[in-house]
DNA sequence: CAGTATTCGTTGCAGATGCAATGAAGTCAA
DNA sequence: TTGACTTCATTGCATCTGCAACGAATACTG
């Protein structure tokens, strides 16, 4: 006898590699990537990881609403809305009321928020020459996979 | 004048896709995939992310201490030990000490522990395969991408 | 128009999170 | 052996998170 067939009973479970399973793999190296950006934000600037997406939000689309940011960079729209307070309390951004429609809010840069965004984004934009170095000729490939992902919603 | 030069003064942010931006694209990546597997594992067995990752760990791994399972499978230590002490209390893991070292706890699944993971494993590999029926032939180099940056840690 | 339904942003709240502090157990060096 | 360090797991605590509920504003419908 090979195998103890009393102690694998009926419910034994299959055999599974936690280390290839690729939800976690993507979950470990997002929480990997996003660290350290993380904490260089909130160390130099003193924002959260919703903070700066509303900020880089904010600078190419001028007056958007707290829903519109939510959509477009994946935020809960409590979230948003909280960033977007914290944002308005720190001086970097503005709310208005839109005038066609008063529910919404019209949220925008001040000029120390533009200021701001004008010394961080060049660090981002280093961040992600570096990674695209690291990653190589797999890069379009990863970019696919990620808008697979993104696209199926599986 | 093409350029507008007074309304971009030298504080103008330079131009940034956050769309593009790799951190954020695995982020939202990894939150969607896990969003939909996380809320099976709770309706469907009561289980939060820590927990699973427990048990898988458990599956394999005979006994083991709390942070043995914190390195192996990425949780911090006090989450591991909280996700550990619910377990314990669901019945599904039992909790003993070591002799030779009595600071360490040796983990281990009970018969009900291992009936679930009998259970659920299935349906992660499901989840897997179609996942890299969907990624197709970008899996390799996807996962190598995901090496690279686990390794790197940048 | 009146009355209902929907959308927007905020907030209350219960639970989760991460960090630091703690106590118990072990190691090491003099 | 003693005393200073280190390691392990837990826990306290301040903060964060997501969801539901809410008031205000708008849209829809008969």
């Amino acid at each position: 006898m090979t195998q103890d067939t009393e102690t694998r009973p009926k419910t034994a479970p299959p055999d599974f590699d936690l280390d290839g399973f690729l939800p976690y793999r993507l979950t470990v190296a997002a929480d990997r990537l996003s660290a350290g950006l993380a904490r260089r934000y909130r160390e130099e600037f003193g924002l959260s990881v919703a903070e700066w997406r509303v900020l880089v939000h904010l600078v190419d689309s001028g007056s958007v609403s707290v829903r519109d940011i939510g959509q477009k960079v994946s935020l809960e729209k409590s979230k948003a809305s909280r960033a977007a307070s914290r944002l308005e309390a720190d001086g970097l951004i503005e709310k208005g009321i839109n005038a066609q429609d008063r529910r919404l809010l019209v949220l925008s840069l001040t000029d120390e928020g533009r200021a701001l965004m004008a010394q961080l984004l060049p660090l981002a934009i280093a961040y992600q020459d570096r990674l695209e170095q690291l990653v190589g000729e797999r890069l379009d490939a990863l970019n696919e996979a990620i808008d697979i992902i993104l696209k199926e919603d599986p």
